[in-house]
DNA sequence: TGGCAGTCAATAGG
DNA sequence: CCTATTGACTGCCA
């Protein structure tokens, strides 16, 4: 385009050689052009390549790590021991601590996590909730299981530290990172029983910690439990019960904690275990009052058939690996996620399988496919088309008349709104946090289970009719609260006798001070808590409001892709459904205050006046 | 303590 | 009665 602009008023033969001119350095942009994309098609050749070669190698790492898993899995004597060792340091801490009374709690939860353990993946776990409780907060500390690890680490200490070894911090803080991560263990966790410290203090040393030399002996014992910790099994398997344990909240289909890979498959395979012999909790818990009635389920029956745990552990990494080649269906995945599977063959009939719609027997997934172990990923690395898998779910919902509510209940442990979020607005894989994919897995699994509209629809009918009996049974009672006027005097009813406590009343936004908001958030994305505090004020709302307001209009714009702070006048964001890629490059914008106060403040002497008519 | 992910309950709209 | 939206909350991390 640039070379366009040469002097017009040339002479004719000049404008000839001008023409050649510009056709020569067409010629030339354009030999650029095609040497630049080949040298890009080289490198994108090369990438790939490379990309190919990483995930052979990865594959490789992953058919060992199946292998080993599998041993492990057969082998679970172990657990026995730990049992016995937890029981004998118990004995002790019974007659040592002082500490009597939260130790009996302890110790009655370290009998759970034994027996549940030495079940091995069994069902039942489903009904203490009683931990959930205890768990978020402070946990008093649990002696047993601290000075456990405490006292093996002590014991170790002495040979360690005598050595003069120098520690690599830094590496060890690394490696107990991955750890964690890994499976899924708290820092608040670990620094509680096994460093003693705080959640702040581990984060702390995990990011910047000092190099041994400058470390006080004091300092150095964190490092030194780290080391102790990284080596010894028994710690991390106990410690991971814990975090398991604190967790808590076993939902069907699937086990709570996620995590590790064999962690997944663990709580896959403990919460099918469960689903095919205790068919009803969660949802029935919440009936149970009212005379709970046939509770010798349907689904006992419906359950395809019942192998042994290493059995069935196998299928279901078969059964998962299977599917990370299939999962990829390009019709129904056109923009995102999954990249690393993207070339593997497609079976054309993989959909038609899973939603033969309306016919709920349509023998899906007994494809004899073999699924060789060596070409497949385990879970950890497991790379779930979240789009295609929440196309595939809505459409099998939608063929089969099963609502997100009834899905969400049965299958994830979530309520309709959550399923509908997810639904609307799947994550990329990558972007899912370790608790985000669980949902997924799960929804995959779902998909798999030949018998998954059949057992759902028996839930179904189970659900109504447990719902009418409520209905009927809350109707009664106190129903003269249904209407109340809340805050701004609008009224809020109860649909069919939810009754509830009155709660605060939900604040709802005027479409004034929404654009407000959305004016502030174009040049402020992260107001100052001076900026939150005034603006609240002029808004005549809770601070609080008004920060969870940013926190979730940023939550969801990054999730609808819309890039932060631009500057739109449109008051709602579009929700752009379309590929999500760039959402998570934020730039995190100093909040600096005071600048938009020019900008925005007339909007809100509007607002104001607004409500106060 | 602030930011974020994941959720939920209440609500809107079909 | 269903799905989608949205203000609020929890738990986690840095």
């Amino acid at each position: 385009m640039d070379l366009c602009v040469f002097p017009a008023a040339s002479p004719p033969s000049a404008d000839v050689e001008t023409m050649v001119v510009m056709t020569h350095s067409d010629v030339q942009h354009l030999k650029q052009e095609v040497l630049r994309l080949q040298s890009l098609l080289q490198e994108v050749q090369k990438r790939a390549a490379n990309h190919v070669a990483l995930l052979q190698q990865q594959l490789a790492n992953k058919a060992q790590h199946i292998e080993r898993l599998q041993t492990k899995l057969q082998s679970q004597q172990d657990y026995d021991k730990i049992k016995t060792e937890l029981r004998t340091l118990r004995a002790q801490m019974q007659t040592t601590d002082v500490m009597s009374v939260s130790l009996r709690s302890v110790s009655a939860d370290n009998d759970l996590v034994i027996q549940t353990e030495t079940t091995k993946f069994h069902h039942s776990i489903g009904k203490e909730e009683a931990l959930n409780e205890s768990s978020s907060s402070s946990s008093p500390s649990s002696p047993s299981l601290q000075s456990f690890i405490k006292e093996e680490t002590d014991s170790c200490r002495d040979v360690e530290s005598e050595d003069g070894d120098e520690l690599d911090t830094a590496g060890l803080a690394q490696q107990v990172k991955e750890a964690l991560q890994r499976l899924n263990i708290g820092q608040r966790v670990f620094g509680h029983y096994v460093l003693g410290l705080s959640q702040g203090t581990v984060s702390d040393i995990l990011a910047r910690p000092k190099p041994w030399s400058k470390l006080t002996n004091r300092g150095r014992e964190p490092f030194l439990r780290m080391k102790h910790f990284l080596s010894d099994q028994h710690s991390i398997r106990t410690l991971r019960h814990i975090q398991e344990r604190l967790r808590g909240v076993f939902v069907p289909w699937v086990g709570a904690a996620d995590v590790s890979s064999d962690d997944v498959i663990r709580n896959i395979l403990q919460q099918a275990k469960h689903e095919m012999h205790t068919t009803n909790d969660s949802s029935e818990a919440a009936l149970q009052e009212e005379e709970e009635e046939e509770e010798e389920e349907d689904d006992g029956t419906l359950e395809p058939s019942v192998q042994s745990p290493a059995d069935f552990v196998q299928s279901i990494i078969q059964k998962v690996k299977c599917d990370l080649d299939e999962d990829t269906d390009p019709s129904v995945s056109p923009s995102s996620v999954s990249r690393s599977s993207q070339t593997l063959p497609v079976d054309p009939d993989q959909r038609t399988q899973v939603f033969n719609g309306s016919k709920v027997k349509t023998e899906p997934r007994q494809r004899p496919r073999s699924c060789p172990i060596s070409s497949s990923c385990e879970l950890q690395s497991l790379d779930l088309d979240t789009f295609s898998i929440t196309q595939r779910v809505k459409e099998a919902l939608t063929v089969n008349n099963i609502g997100q509510r009834v899905f969400g209940e049965e299958v994830l442990g979530l309520t309709q709104s959550s399923v509908s979020e997810l639904l609307s607005h799947p994550k990329p894989w990558t972007k899912l946090s370790l608790k985000g994919k669980e949902n997924f897995i799960r929804m995959h699994l779902w998909l798999q289970d030949p018998q998954n509209i059949q057992k759902l629809n028996a839930m179904k009918k189970k659900d109504q009719r447990g719902q009418s009996r409520l209905k009927r049974a809350l109707m009664g009672s106190d129903c003269e609260s249904h209407r109340t006027l809340d805050a701004r005097g609008r009224w809020v009813c109860d649909h069919w006798g939810r009754c509830e406590v009155v709660k605060r009343p939900r604040v709802i936004f005027s479409a004034q001070e929404r654009e407000a908001l959305i004016a502030v958030y174009q040049t402020e994305p992260y107001p100052s808590p001076h900026t939150i505090e005034r603006l609240a004020a002029q808004l005549d709302l809770h601070s609080s409001t008004v920060s969870n307001w940013f926190y979730n209009y940023r939550s969801r714009s990054r999730r609808d892709g819309v890039s932060e702070p631009v500057q739109t006048r449109t008051f709602q964001n579009p929700v752009g459904s379309g590929p999500v890629s760039a959402s998570s490059v934020r730039i995190k914008p100093e909040p600096s205050d005071g600048q938009m106060e020019e900008d925005t403040d007339h909007v809100f002497t509007s607002v104001k006046r607004e409500k106060e008519l």
